[in-house]
DNA sequence: ATGGTAGCACGGCTA
């Protein structure tokens, strides 16, 4: 069972790329974010005419979710209670017994930013709601672009971010708290040699230069865990494909037994 | 040099 988590920044722009993943990747599950567009715009022959049942949680202009599978979707809630502002940044789905939880997580701009405020009330509110639904026992996984990269490694250069939302002390708190709820990170140790990033800034050819984040993670409780066989980053759909433009992030994968 | 690029929507915000 292959489970991807994609930041496609704009369906509409993106729907060839997300048409060739489909094909050639061939996911059980894809988990989008930013698709920029109303739940009633999204293109869902794209992923009917494969067999892919859909639950979407969208949003005109920015954020907007969505989650693809194979298997039919259950139990699907749209929107974090007291911590999204009326953004659609959380659609959640139970497949083959997994909850999956699909997170667009807001940037925060800069430290003095309302943004960061937003971001912090975002994470203590994701909190407090995993707190309330997750069973560490029973499978679950978060996954998403969380906007956070955890550790120096994930990020190009710590010095460049330190302070800097997206590589924030406060933000490793909350990363801290969520993984204290039974959740751990099952790409990271599959990413064994060299600077491994899911994102890369469209400004500076930051790309070329490999001048980027990991930012989008997927995080799992115990009985998934143990379920895991592999993990990694699908770099090449980050870069031009037939003249068109990538999303700024690559897709992020585990493959379950 | 407070830059650079992309998307949405057509001026300016967000990332």
């Amino acid at each position: 069972m292959k489970i991807v988590t994609w930041n496609v920044n704009s369906l509409k722009a993106r729907h060839d790329y997300v048409e060739g993943y489909l094909d050639t990747a061939k996911p059980d599950v894809l988990c989008l974010q930013e698709l920029k567009l109303q739940t009633d715009a999204v293109p869902r022959e794209l992923f009917e005419s494969r067999g892919y049942h859909l639950a979407i949680h969208g949003q005109k202009q920015w954020n907007g979710v969505l989650i693809a599978s194979k298997s039919p979707l259950t139990d699907v809630v749209c929107g974090l209670p007291g911590g999204d502002e009326g953004e659609s940044r959380l659609v959640a789905a139970t497949v083959d017994g997994i909850r999956i939880v699909d997170l667009y997580c807001p940037q925060g701009q800069t430290e003095d930013s309302p943004k960061f405020v937003f971001k912090l009330r975002f994470y203590a509110a994701l909190q407090s709601w995993l707190a309330e639904h997750l069973d560490p026992a029973s499978p679950w996984i978060v996954l998403g672009d969380l906007n956070i990269a955890p550790n120096e490694d994930d990020v190009w250069s710590p010095e460049a971010f330190e302070n800097v939302p997206t590589f924030h002390p406060k933000e490793h708190e909350a990363w801290a708290r969520l993984c204290a709820l039974g959740l751990v990170d099952v790409v990271r140790p599959h990413l064994t040699t060299g600077r491994h990033f899911s994102f890369w800034d469209y400004r500076g050819a930051a790309f070329r230069f490999n001048q980027g984040m990991r930012i989008d993670h997927i995080l799992v409780t115990e009985p998934v865990r143990a379920r895991v066989r592999s993990g990694w980053i699908d770099r090449d759909f980050r870069k031009k494909r037939d003249g068109s433009k990538a999303s700024d992030h690559a897709p992020v994968g585990i493959e379950l037994e």
